[in-house]
DNA sequence: GATAGATTGATCCATTTGGATTTAATTTGC
DNA sequence: GCAAATTAAATCCAAATGGATCAATCTATC
């Protein structure tokens, strides 16, 4: 008996490893497709532009802090940082409270670009999720929420 | 008006990219859990053994068709295959009607390097969707699945 | 208020990555 | 039936990655 692709993931969305399968296959498949997209047509890897998203919409945010939102190692978030402020898409400016720490802001340069990255990225996202009505859309916010509130998804009891 | 970090979360989680972030949030922070104590305590990259789940599963797949279940370049699962060959944990043997495909057969101690990693990558999934009740789980599930088979995901409409 | 320990972010460097190319085999078109 | 195009997998190599280290600063304890 041969299977298909199709029939192939089926099979691997009946092991018991389906929940945690399923949804890293989503979000491999999302990446492949928008990373690449926006490494060609913006020249920059996915660090940097989440890290972007961050800066805007919390202006004086700290790189250790970006990693909590958008956990990646320490030194690539530096980098990503580095990398927009060569190009003139935010400033930095030292914090007066603790002098090791620096605060980040978006520059009007990086508002454009962010703009626009915003504008493909809500298309992508209305593409990813168009199988859910607007109900099931609500209902796996939600449930992704709950997940991504949970104690043990940054801090496993197990994989230590 | 300073937030901590479950705050910026919940503010993340308001803009109009939320669903999209707060899936790749949950994948993210888990990848960084697992893959670097799989990788500490196993020797091996995520994408070996992924390969060696779909390889144990699908006795005689062929590459090509690894990365259909785990999105990820071809050189990439070309040499997640070598790497486990090289410790014995798979064999290769010259498909019959296509010279130029290799069918993977998992081996008996692939067989056990992979019980070991099931078992905890299954504790570890016991963890991430703790939060969730038992209908919620498999709600979760159902929607994920939807997602996985809209046709868009992996060939997008706009990021081309 | 001096010193040890902790924390922030930058940098170092060996390893990994992935786009591009190559090799080998198959399929297609004429 | 043969050249051209296509496909699967391996390999090449410049660039990216990430663990480890470093420098600067802050905190705690005495």
């Amino acid at each position: 008996m041969v299977l298909n692709s199709k029939e192939k993931l089926d099979q691997i969305f009946s092991l018991e490893l389906k929940h945690l399968m399923a949804v890293s296959y989503v979000v491999l498949c999302n990446n492949m497709v928008t990373d690449r997209y926006i490494e060609k047509n913006f020249g920059m890897p996915v660090q940097a532009w989440s890290s972007l998203f961050a800066i805007e919409t919390f202006p004086g945010i700290k790189a250790k802090e970006i990693r909590k939102l958008f956990p990646r190692p320490q030194n690539t978030i530096s980098r990503a940082i580095s990398l927009l402020e060569a190009r003139g898409l935010v400033r930095q400016e030292a914090s007066r409270e603790d002098g090791r720490e620096k605060m980040i802001f978006i520059t009007s340069a990086g508002e454009d670009v962010l703009a626009e990255i915003r504008q493909v990225s809500f298309d992508r996202q209305s593409e990813i999720f168009a199988p859910l009505n607007k109900q099931e859309l609500e209902t796996y916010f939600r449930l992704t929420t709950k997940i991504a509130k949970g104690r043990a998804l940054t801090t496993s009891d197990i994989m230590i």
